[in-house]
DNA sequence: GGCCAGCTCGTGAACGTTCACGACCCGCTC
DNA sequence: GAGCGGGTCGTGAACGTTCACGAGCTGGCC
């Protein structure tokens, strides 16, 4: 009656009130099955309601306090099989807990930056990838609660850590068991500078006293892992061996092998890292590093809820996951 | 002053206000880069927030109006590459049109109608794969724009129709060029009613003067397809080209096969449906009925915008997508 | 008749933010 | 000195919902 309900404005409670000949009070007791109201009210009132196609506002139930909670999870790329594997960890572990996941991709996004400020301002609490990772952290996340996801010791916010050491010394063993004498890594990244997981790889062989060489992809895709492989062959022919950075380059290995007629695991054991699933749909299926990709999401989310209630830092806080020997047919 | 800020409560505007001796416009003006405001007491405002680590409240925000929408995408399991692969398209699509996504996946879900209903709650519009979908339509959805992705011609709300009959004729033309003679189809389902690729597949080649025998899986999984191709063969042992529902039956049918010593494409010749990039991981590549995601998600995105604008109706509404054939080196 | 209990329903108030508008001060011009 | 314009800041009001509380009615009991 006061305010014309002219079609577009979508319609709120005081409409269906108006419409139906209740109070505000009564309307929100029919949607929310409450008790305190009769059964022919409710039902007029609920008629009305999808009459009007009224849906209740998020923003004014989220304004009187009993609303969802969000996570905003940053992936690099969906399109990566390493990211919806962590993603339906994520959600799963979320829902359980009462919590709904947004989501944001940083691959191919004209400005990063901006669309992670959007994300935070859209969910209480952040995890993920965010790529800016080993520089400062996007200044639009000071005071907002970030779990980093394979964090290092000096990365801002939570973190948790995916230690692949201990798994390397397995590996290790299981190599040389298996007969390798020249093994080799497939590291990612520019230089000489080696990652955690590639460190880890040629120390565990070094120790056993059966050195490794070493061959750096920009990218650890599945294409970069390839050419990656066909490469590295070349420079070292007698190779028996190959530790891949990742799953997915692994599988770029496998693919290279195939074609140049190399046999694996006959003439060269190969070995992957994630524990994707990926490693089981390719021929012969991948021995790999796996990580419990579900304790990942568990500790990430725990994390995360407990820096929301405070009862966690948001900065310094740390947890480890390790990896695990997966041997499967490839070695 | 009015109410003393005990620890535990996030910081409001109108505490950062008091904090700095200010309003709360001024506030507003300072956090949202307004003008109007002078450098000075926008910098304290700004060191003020940061001090008592403020953040907007979302739902402040959003009553007032000026909000980012959100769009709620369902699927049934991320850890399918299926759903990742559309994911990630319409993330793509919805942030380049400046609105979020929240997830949702329904597998494995204790109660999947208050899933759903929640994201209803959550998000303005909805877009995805109900696995209820051939039943009736949720209750908790009515009135809520829904596009459903895959629809048939009866599915409630509007629906972006995956077509591959026309893409299914150059397979089958492809198909027997290459020599197929007796070609079979691995559906997914129980019974004998087929589905639409299955229907579209028989069809086609039967109309070719080549008809097809048809084995069926329960589930569309990769070990569904390693046995049902199994079974396949077993029962057919003349068979040289199989067409799976989709390429992760498909690539379970290589495993299978790469287990009984078959080659592939040499003694039997495979395609897919979907056109997955997982399809090029595996050894041989797979031929297959390839799916512009991209596409697929620009179409269910606009469609959903649409709904919310008011310009499309709520129920109907059908955008149709074609696969076309991707031949790779399975046939 | 008086009282109480239970059921049904309505009325401020509050949540946190932004918009529209007005107030004030300073310096300049005529 | 009056007037004006620009820069800076503050004050209701509004957004849509739920909570706490109270009002009214009915029926039953003493």
């Amino acid at each position: 009656m006061s305010r014309p309900p002219h079609r577009g404005r979508p319609a709120t409670i005081i409409d269906v009130a108006e419409a139906a000949g209740v109070s505000r009070q009564t309307v929100t007791r029919a949607m929310n099955d409450m008790p305190g109201i009769s059964r022919v009210t409710k039902e007029r009132v609920l008629e009305v309601a999808k009459e009007l196609s009224y849906r209740p506002s998020r923003y004014g139930r989220g304004l009187v306090g009993h609303s969802r909670r969000t996570i905003g999870l940053v992936v690099d790329d969906l399109t990566n099989p390493y990211y919806p594997q962590l993603a339906s960890a994520v959600v799963s572990s979320a829902t359980e807990r009462g919590w709904n996941v947004m989501l944001a991709q940083t691959a191919g996004a004209a400005d990063e930056a901006a669309l992670v400020a959007d994300l935070a301002a859209q969910a209480d609490v952040l995890i993920g990838y965010p790529r800016t990772a080993d520089g400062a952290p996007h200044d639009a996340l000071v005071g907002v609660p970030f779990v980093h996801v394979d964090a290092g010791p000096s990365t801002p916010g939570g973190g948790v850590e995916l230690d692949a050491t201990a798994a390397m010394e397995d590996l290790a063993d299981h190599l040389i068991e298996r007969g390798a004498r020249r093994p080799a890594l497939l590291d990612v990244g520019t230089g000489t500078v080696a990652t955690d997981r590639g460190r880890s790889f040629m120390r565990a062989m070094a120790t056993r006293g059966v050195p490794a060489v070493r061959q750096t992809c920009e990218l650890s895709t599945f294409g970069s892992g390839a050419s990656g492989a066909r490469a590295l062959l070349a420079a070292h022919p007698g190779v028996d061996a190959v530790m891949a950075f990742n799953d997915v380059m692994a599988c770029g290995v496998l693919r290279a092998m195939h074609e140049s007629g190399v046999e694996v695991p006959g003439q060269l054991r190969l070995a992957g890292c994630d524990g994707l699933d990926l490693g089981t749909v390719v021929h012969p299926a991948l021995t790999t590093l796996a990580l419990d990709m579900a304790e990942v999401a568990r500790a990430a989310v725990g994390m995360a809820l407990g820096m929301f209630e405070g009862t966690v830092p948001l900065e310094g806080y740390r947890t480890r996951v390790r990896h695990r020997l997966l041997v499967r047919s490839s070695t």
